[in-house]
DNA sequence: AATCTTTCCTTAAACGGTTAAGTAAATAAA
DNA sequence: TTTATTTACTTAACCGTTTAAGGAAAGATT
């Protein structure tokens, strides 16, 4: 059988191909009982319409673009869900595309969207985005771009996060208040709004508490596994090592925790750890892990709907449409006064919506 | 600045459109000084072709689909990963599409796909798929399908597992050498190949260790977290509880520790626990957990490799093209010998290729 | 009866590329 | 010199839709 086209469904009902194509689209301008006759037809040959023919014609392709640094934590894995449930719900299409932290792979993307691939596209930018013309480049084009968790501040459009300050101030704080008074903070840039915030959150606290905030202890870990541990190592052998954590991105919670173990520190006597993670494990952890829980499901499905808004009213302005999604702080064992952690193990259990 | 197309670019140049299509394409029958030209222009005014356009006349969309279930365990992820690589590496763009599990939508997401909206699939099955004439109706239209992980054995196309049967198997015999005689087998699907290769070599094992195989140790789960709680909770309250637990999906692991945590059984003296899991956390759970561990990088890279290899030459039989890539077994504190899993730690971090 | 509407359908021109077929000029072969 | 071949381009059809514009027939209005 023969790829079925419209203009063969208007052969073989002796109409012409407009008609179909209004008919199957609902047109006003023809007759109930032609509709009925040509859906029918449509149906039973089952027809699907071309979409690349109507796309080229409609100058929409109602597809849109995620751009994202890559899917191996569960926080991206998590927002993809989002966004995908959304599309579908839509009738959109979902592009993806993993940049792997790689700024040059990033531009060749989204050249390739001045094509008129997507209608819009969903990004979160690399580490390695400080210089961001690409973007600019793309968003004067009219590309509706919503970012979401790693944002570029440099454009002017809607930007779905979390409450990164006050999460890293609320982390810091509960550290602080579980007795640590050296705490370092382990970031992937020095240049990504999220990144900044978190730890800008962090200084917060500090200053707020009367603790000195000093450079070294923010500790700027890589892409590189390996790296990162023999780095972390460093830091935990040292004599005035830090006696609390906080990992602000989920991978660096197995580093720590191996280094933690392969050295001999007791989480949380020797020191007490937090991480910004969506892990599901962080409550199985040994010891479990204190988290600051992203609302990623939620973040990606309100920047798919929050660009979908934009594809649908051309006349929004997304540069007023940005949202901020709280995170919630899963306080457990990791981070617990010295001694309480195994007794008081069930009430430790606090969840707490940061604001 | 308007959108640039070919036309526009012919009429700059004094040319036909023909001849710059031609030229862009490196055409054999163009001068030289012309192609230099043109696309010396083309590069100038950042000319992209519209890849509609193009699809629409070639029949090929460039676009290769990848379905799953879902996305929220380390398996997909990774193999996300592995199929971007590929893609981006072939100049194939990738749109993702989830069924959720369910087998109405998996129906609808390939029936679109008859619009030649992609030129290839590659999918994993959904835990209800046991009628499969979408994707035999698809496979009938000549669109390559290649399966990974859950595949679909009544289509006649190339599959990309791991060798489950022999995971299983492995999995078994390490939980009754570590001293279980009842081991329970958590499974999702009665129908899905994988979920069959996996309980078959279990039943096998116990077979070889001259046990019985009950059908009552083999539990059926669901997709809802809290239904698979209270039924893994039922099982392990028994007073015959299974003193071995084999779980054949990575997200049963967390709901496994936590309901061991809250009626106090410990892993491993009391029950030894096993997971069919590419989580990164393993080793650091508690107690660290045995894994099998499947290649999903691995497999994604294959599966799409094959794709496109079939793709780039037509008279490619998919059919003789299956690949089984082992799994690993990463034997942990979990399903240890009674005694010596703190002593012993380190040596326990056995690492076994299943072969 | 003549004109105006309305209804329902058709014609044909897009959309932006690709490509088979054709052609004019230059070069080579007879 | 005539004919064949090569080179470098153009023309025009085509991919499968959408849609503006047009038109014939029937019914309504004057």
């Amino acid at each position: 059988m023969s790829i079925i086209t419209i203009k063969q469904i208007a052969r073989d009902l002796g109409l012409s191909i407009a008609t179909i194509s209004k008919a199957l689209r609902d047109g006003h301008d023809i007759g109930e009982e032609t509709k009925k006759r040509v859906r029918a037809y449509a149906l039973s040959v089952n027809y699907t319409p071309n979409p690349y023919a109507s796309s080229l014609r409609k100058r929409k392709s109602k597809t849109i673009a995620v751009v994202l640094p890559e899917v191996t934590d569960s926080f991206f894995s998590k927002a993809i869900n989002g966004i995908e449930v959304v599309a579908q719900m839509k009738g959109y299409h979902v592009l993806i595309y993993l940049s792997h932290e790689s700024l040059l792979r990033e531009q060749s993307i989204l050249k390739d969207f001045q094509s008129g691939r997507v209608d819009g596209v969903l990004m979160s930018i690399t580490t390695e985005t400080e210089c961001n013309s690409h973007i600019q480049e793309l968003h004067a084009r009219g590309i509706p771009i919503v970012f979401f968790d790693r944002v570029c501040n440099e454009i002017d459009t809607a930007k779905i996060t979390t409450n990164d300050f006050e999460s890293g101030y609320a982390v810091t704080s509960h550290l602080l208040e579980s007795g640590c008074n050296k705490i370092g903070f382990l970031t992937i840039s020095n240049c990504l709004p999220i990144c900044m915030k978190r730890s800008a959150g962090y200084k917060k606290a500090l200053i707020d508490h009367h603790m000195e905030s000093k450079e070294s202890d923010m500790i700027l870990c890589s892409n590189n596994e390996e790296e990162n541990y023999t780095l972390i190592k460093k830091i935990l052998s040292q004599k005035k090592r830090p006696n609390g954590i906080i990992a602000s991105v989920e991978k660096l919670s197995t580093t720590i925790y191996q280094v933690c173990k392969d050295i001999g520190l007791q989480i949380p006597n020797d020191i007490k750890v937090v991480c910004f993670s969506n892990q599901s494990t962080a409550a199985i952890l040994n010891p479990s892990l204190t988290t600051v829980t992203q609302p990623a499901f939620e973040m990606g499905k309100t920047a798919a709907a929050l660009l979908f808004k934009a594809l649908e009213k051309t006349n929004l302005d997304l540069t007023k449409e940005s949202v901020i999604i709280p995170s919630t702080l899963h306080i457990r064992e990791s981070s617990v006064l010295a001694g309480i952690s195994k007794t008081k193990n069930k009430l430790l259990q606090k969840e707490i919506l940061i604001s």
